[in-house]
DNA sequence: CAATGTTTTCAAAGCGCTTTGGATACTCGA
DNA sequence: TCGAGTATCCAAAGCGCTTTGAAAACATTG
């Protein structure tokens, strides 16, 4: 059923009708809930696209996932940060599109999605030093928000970022606090935003104490499990073997642990271990004493408060950019302990 | 820039304009080129809105993603589905669109979108025993595959599916070749499709053995970390431990190492474990030896045939029922052995 | 060269909605 | 009772595309 047949049964115009359905002041109570009934009896739902084609708004919000021929790796965050954006989007009236681009070809797939009119605005996640994208996305003039940072774009524009890097400063402070002096790093691709500040981070503490960086302790690559086992179980190969590990992620956390119970080592005692933990659903730091001791920031949330924002900057365009940083707590859990001597 | 401006810029009419963009024959392949070269300088990209009005045809697919306020898990699967779905969306020139629903108003989230003109047809993840959504698809009349399948429901309908029953008849056979007798299930929600079915394998090849099945070793929750290592320390302290498990996640299968590391049983000796591995990507079950010995079957594969097998029925609304049952492998790995005497 | 057939192009209708610019009905004070 | 002001409703234009039905241009044949 769609409008002209809905009015033709309420003997009203469609005008009139549209406006009752819209909540415009201009139309009589009584006559309000008359239509509203009847639209409600009928199941009438205006059509997306006529509707996107009159208001000249789509009412969808783009994400576009980079798909790569050669690392296939789906971040393990997605779903979590999705589900929470999504909640957002749904109770303002938006929807949610997914495009899939290759790699070398996001930039067209943004601009295929403006100019196509599919989207109100889009969210760019996983960004990497000097990302491009917000570059591009800023010279369209087009709403968007970034999961994420970029160090080197110079150009305004919104952003939701936990404090990575003061996190990992802290995590490391707090290994060093217990005496640990060969603290190995297990990071994510460091042309990764996030991973660059963690190490900006970790770095900024071992100076601080006055360590020397162990170069040999420093891994960087896409955060799997197999990947925190392999580099754990290489660096335990080591001459000097280190005595603490600062990770990531959880998911290459459970590699690091399990490597090391495969050398017959405990966990903090032998070795403490730290980890970055986003809170994901299926994969929760334990229950009442977390596993590890972790820096967490719900990344759940992080995908409700961007949605939030990225829907305030499309009502105002023009307002001034929206940051916000978001401070990740340092748990303690059973992971960690005072430095073998 | 729109239809009327290119084409007269073009100096053709708006008809030519689009019949050469959209491949019909009837226009002079000078003029195809002409049209399709100024269309590139300029950026043309047709208004998906107006398209959609005027075809009648959204090029959208939907997927619906139940959000509860009690388990606010994000199926960890989902973003390797997506990812493999989204491809072939692409390929296809197909958009990909996510509703979130509550648990209760899932029904209404598929009319919603269908009734909108939002959608040419949706993949229902995750169907429980007696699935109701389906029969409301079915009833809609419209396009829709599911990604498992639902016991119970008699009216056909579409859908792609591990045969979780025999792949883990089999391994539970695989286990009682060993020697062991006392096999225990951590399984999924059981009132979702695919755990009933497992569970259903594993009491078929214990029944087969001349085995009885043990209550006390059956466990059901939604497969989290946390429960995997939750049910295996609880069943480590009964008077009669397993000394086999059978895992229906890796992620679980993770909780339930951590379980046996803590109590100081090694796995594949002292108590053999199987799970069941979807292939993720940022959970490869090891590199070269298998970690877990596993019952695999890609759940991104899963998502390329799902949205193929989708994209088909749109086309061909009247064909008969197509479904598609996958074998998953069993994969050996360290963590089975002989049962221990 | 006229008649016929085939290409190639176009004007205009229509998809289902919102919104502009009036029209009509109603209210109320003078 | 009249006129201004307000509340309520409507006809029609327009959003940008596809597609129908017809016209124009060109090629072919007897």
């Amino acid at each position: 059923m769609n409008l002209k047949q809905l009015s033709e049964t309420l003997g009203l115009s469609q005008t009139t009708v549209s406006r009752a359905l819209n909540g415009y002041p201009e139309v009589k109570e009584e006559t309000r809930e008359r239509v509203q009934a009847a639209a409600a009896k009928h199941g009438y739902r205006p059509n997306s696209w006529a509707k996107g084609l009159a208001t000249g708004r789509s009412m969808v919000i783009g994400h576009v996932i980079p798909s790569s021929s050669q690392h296939e790796m789906v971040n393990p965050i997605f779903g979590d940060f999705v589900a929470g954006a999504a909640k957002t989007y749904a109770d303002h009236g938006y929807d949610m599109m997914f495009s899939n681009a290759e790699d070398t070809s996001i930039e067209k797939a943004y601009r295929n999605l403006f100019q196509r009119g599919a989207v109100d605005g889009v969210v760019l996640q996983g960004p990497k030093v000097n990302e491009p994208r917000i570059e591009v996305l800023t010279r369209m003039g087009v709403p968007f928000i970034v999961h994420g940072r970029s160090t080197g774009v110079t150009s305004p524009y919104d952003w939701i970022d936990v404090n990575n890097k003061r996190s990992f400063q802290r995590a490391t402070q707090f290994l060093i606090d217990l005496g640990h002096r060969r603290i190995a790093l297990i990071n994510g691709l460091e042309d990764m935003d996030f991973a660059k500040r963690r190490r900006d981070g970790y770095l900024a503490a071992l100076n601080e104490a006055g360590l020397e960086p162990i170069p040999s302790l420093m891994r960087s690559a896409e955060m799997t499990e197999v990947y925190g086992h392999h580099e754990t179980r290489g660096m335990l190969q080591l001459d000097h073997p280190p005595t603490a590990i600062l990770c990531s992620s959880m998911i290459s956390a459970v590699g690091v642990r399990r490597a090391l119970d495969e050398a017959g080592l405990r966990m903090g005692q032998d070795v403490s271990v730290i980890a970055h933990d986003d809170d994901l659903s299926y994969l929760k730091n334990g229950q009442d004493v977390p596993i590890f001791t972790a820096t967490r920031s719900s990344v759940r949330m992080a995908g409700e408060l961007a949605a939030e924002m990225l829907i305030n900057r499309i009502q105002a365009p023009s307002e001034p950019v929206m940051t916000q940083l978001l401070e990740a707590e340092l748990v303690v859990g059973r992971s960690t302990g005072p430095a073998p001597n």
